[in-house]
DNA sequence: CAGACAATTGACCGGCCGGCCAGTTAGCGC
DNA sequence: GCGCTAACTGGCCGGCCGGTCAATTGTCTG
């Protein structure tokens, strides 16, 4: 609820109305978000809102793509950094898009609107992001240190939905009986996984 | 956008107004859904509606509460029926609930609205569901037949978030470059979990 | 058949939603 | 300093939202 004050900065202006639209969309999806009260907390006027985006929609969509281009990247640079193909890699990459996730939770829940929205418009980034993923489990399993009768892009897809649903659905399992926190639960699901992608001798 | 009748038949009303509501509430979520537009394609009046309700937030409770109780009893009945513990059983397990979400995509989405709402209501029946599950592995690990380093929730857990992320988020990754079909998906996922989660000989 | 009561209707309400517009103000090139 | 453009404002609008209510109709009981 900060204060209506005139910056005449557009470019913070729209930042200012990108975090707290952020904020909301995350909180409470589209339709339940309305534009008076964010104008509100952004401290501009209603107007303001339309000036720099148009329209409610369209504001979506930005806050969308500004969230998702940071999410990518993020991803990208981790995956850039990884070093020669090997096993105990592919454990720390699970372990560092775990955290990732828990230390961004608000990128989840954008995912799971966009996901109920039946929006896939961010797939060009995606893509990459997954082909790059693919390939490099591809690549270790050609050195024989993943085991070969398993689809690359499957191996990926299932520790990010592991992952991810462990964070969207958090308020769900959270209070099943014998659920372990955070880091027991991850440890439990690298043992299972990791054992279940390296080859048996 | 059945016609309006009326039945004066009160109960098959509620199912009339209910079926309608389902349907809505699990395409578009709770706010973005207009009681106007769910009486029309309920063939009901908006006033009908409150008066079997009270209200929209009330409405939406039913709905829900309905939903969760065919999925419990639906689950249950399978779990009822699972014979003597063993790692063959298991998988049958993930088959079917893999194939119970792909038969029920609503399901899936209501489920994935109530997460997005914070909301943990239907906590009870669903612990009862997990400790049997869980109960069943623990029995399972005692006969040595599944590895015992490992929590018996968290293996529920894996699975289940498996299969319902891979429905929620369809839309998100079925486009992913080399991703395989349902079947080949659960294949592969099959073939990790299992392995990692019988015991090394 | 009376009369009680629930089901059902349509007209109606206050409120507020997203969006628009006429006007004011500040910054910036000249 | 001057004027142009864009940032910004406040007030307003049409529409429709969820919800209410008085009246009507059908059904069941005694």
């Amino acid at each position: 609820m900060s204060q209506r004050i005139q910056t005449r900065d557009p470019e913070l202006t729209r930042t200012r109305i990108l975090d707290a639209a952020e904020t909301l969309f995350v909180e409470l999806g589209f339709s339940a978000v309305k534009l008076s009260a964010l104008a509100r907390s952004a401290g501009v006027t209603k107007s303001l809102i339309h000036h720099h985006f148009g329209s409610k929609e369209q504001l979506w969509e930005a806050v969308k793509n500004r969230a998702f281009e940071r999410y990518f990247t993020a991803q990208m640079a981790m995956l850039e950094e990884a070093g020669e193909p090997n096993a105990e890699l592919l454990r720390s990459s699970v372990v560092a898009y775990f955290n990732f996730l828990r230390d961004n939770p608000g990128v989840v829940r954008l995912f799971a609107w966009t996901h109920l929205e039946g929006d896939s418009h961010c797939s060009d980034l995606d893509n990459q992001l997954v082909g790059a993923g693919a390939e490099w489990v591809r690549q270790t399993q050609e050195r024989g240190l993943l085991r070969q009768d398993i689809n690359p892009t499957h191996v990926i897809a299932i520790f990010v939905m592991t992952c991810t649903q462990w964070f969207e659905a958090k308020c769900h399992h959270e209070n099943w009986p014998g659920m372990g926190s955070d880091e027991a639960f991850l440890e439990d699901f690298l043992k299972i996984f990791m054992e279940g992608v390296v080859p048996r001798e």
